[in-house]
RNA sequence: GGCCUCUUAGUAUAACGGUUAGUACAUCGGGUUUUCAUCCCGACAACGCGGGUUCGACUCCCGCAGAGGUCACCA
């Protein structure tokens, strides 16, 4: 069989951390079985779209390199693939319907429904239009919105992920399958499409569980086959148990595009939270997500969002490129994070700078407040110097002189490399007798006037011999 | 209120009747000649509660509690 999966948001906005999953377990399994993976825009509810949310959605999705096969830009067989082009289609299959007798035109005004919710809501029942059903209704017309008309019964089925299930007749009613605006809502559009599609799974949110009997009744209505049905738990808020939405300041995807996370970091962070193939592997490319995933290893549970975790994997990945794939490869990546003050140096200099900084580094946007005195002169602080915590019990004097030292020991290091200037040091450590902790903090800070940086040796080298001296020079006559 | 789902350390999870309940993040301590990281070593820390079934239960069953979802002309 071939597998057909599905991403089917609304252009209502951007795709935050909390929703992205929907799409990434589709794209999973679809690659997994050599499928089809669909994107389809459903907006139907007009007072809700978004301009230049369809655009934000494919963004997103190409940023974590979750491509589709069939869907706006690379169309496909099965289009089209916004809803809101698809009237017509919608119209013929609530035709059917009426043509069985499982649909019907309510004319009631919807002050009459508003005052019956209200009755129910009173009297702590649950609201079920069909019992206030009316017992004339109009021809439809446009104008009117057309309701199922349900049969009540028993219903099992199998959610890949909840396991069977069961729901008895006191949860289906006569649902809207299209609005009195002309377009379908979700639970009708849906069901049309993905039958019309090939869905083969159906994956979204938990939130779709309660509904599914008025699905199952549909499929049944309609004749169509049931997908398999899959329900996602909700990834929950930091705080709270609450499931995280834009309300609790969740983010959106390519916020954390912009903050330098990498789109491997990202796939890898989400797709683990909530499955996880039984073995104790923590980073995983996209590739062993696609040879490992499995719908019956999905959690049941909702999973709380962990930014500390998505930045510890983050920096995994960072090491990881670097490691494996070479400075270049992640200094490609670097392109838009360097501080202002780099921009007129060329791209060696910077392939070095984060060839010693980049253990250093959980998002690549660290790399602006990091890096900034690798190409701009930093601002003498003699406090910073003369209050470090290994330096305050030298006088200022001694500083001055050892300093002196220092710099007259590195003017005469004939090869100013990474090894020599790590000889030259630990020769002014016997020479001076001083401990490492107080030489290499007064030089390495003279150098930064940074909270840290990376191993002395390696900065001077970077730095280069002029920069470095210069620099010593200038603290010794501030001191 | 009805219906439905969920429940292992602070967090994410492993375990599919028999383990000193494993791993990772976080936290705390130590090590790798300065700092901050990386890396390595170590520590702390969990089966929601109550009944069953069983020689034996985190695992199976039934209650309870807690949390979440849903009951829209939103998806």
């Amino acid at each position: 069989m071939n597998i057909v999966t599905r991403f089917a948001p609304s252009p209502t906005g951007y795709i935050h951390i909390g929703n992205v999953r929907s799409a990434i377990y589709p794209y999973l399994l679809a690659r997994q079985n050599h499928g089809t993976m669909i994107l389809r825009i459903e907006d139907t509810d007009r007072a809700r779209y978004v301009e230049g949310a369809t655009e934000l959605i494919e963004d997103t999705l190409e940023w974590l390199g979750l491509n589709w096969d069939e869907g706006p830009i690379v169309g496909g067989d099965h289009g089209p693939y916004f809803q809101s082009e698809r009237q017509e289609i919608y119209h013929e299959w609530a035709r059917k319907l009426i043509a069985s007798g499982r649909a019907y035109a309510d004319p009631t005004p919807s002050e009459k429904i508003e005052e019956y919710r209200k009755q129910c809501s009173e009297q702590k029942i649950p609201f079920l239009y069909r019992n206030f059903r009316p017992t004339d209704t109009p021809e439809w017309q446009p104008g009117l919105p057309l309701r199922f008309k349900a049969e009540p019964k028993d219903y099992d089925w199998h959610d890949e992920v909840m396991g069977d299930m069961h729901a008895g007749p006191e949860v289906q009613d006569d649902i809207i399958l299209i609005k009195k605006d002309g377009f379908p809502t979700y639970n009708f559009a849906h069901i049309v499409d993905d039958a019309l599609m090939g869905v083969t799974h159906v994956m979204r949110g938990v939130e779709y569980l309660s509904s599914t009997p008025n699905y199952l009744a549909l499929y049944e209505a309609l004749n169509l086959e049931r997908p398999k049905l899959v329900s996602l738990p909700h990834i929950l808020a930091p705080q709270g148990n609450k499931k995280l939405g834009k309300r609790d300041g969740a983010k959106s995807v390519t916020e954390y595009r912009d903050d330098g996370v990498l789109a491997e970091a990202m796939l890898n962070y989400l797709a683990c939270l909530g499955w996880n193939d039984g073995t104790e592997q923590e980073i995983y490319t996209k590739d062993e997500l696609i040879k490992n995933f499995s719908l019956d290893r999905i959690q049941s549970s909702g999973a709380r969002y962990d930014e500390t975790k998505l930045l510890w994997l983050n920096g995994q990945w960072l090491r990881r490129i670097f490691d494996e794939q070479g400075a270049e490869a992640l200094y490609a990546r670097t392109t838009d994070f360097w501080p202002a003050s780099a921009a007129s140096y060329d791209d060696d200099y910077k392939v070095k700078v984060l060839s010693i900084i980049y253990d250093r580094l959980k998002t690549l946007s660290d790399l602006r407040t990091m890096t900034d005195y690798f190409f701009t002169d930093p601002e003498i602080d003699l406090d910073m110097l003369i209050n470090n915590k290994f330096l305050k019990k030298i006088s200022e004097s001694s500083l001055e002189d050892l300093l002196k030292t220092a710099i007259q020991k590195l003017t005469d290091l004939r090869n100013w490399q990474a090894d020599d200037l790590q000889a030259a040091l630990n020769e002014l450590l016997a020479e001076t007798g001083k401990k490492p902790a107080e030489l290499f903090s007064l030089i390495r800070i003279s150098l930064s006037f940074a909270p840290f940086s990376p191993a002395l040796n390696l900065t001077m080298d970077v730095l280069g011999r002029e920069t470095t001296l210069a620099r010593l020079n200038a603290v010794a006559r501030a001191i």
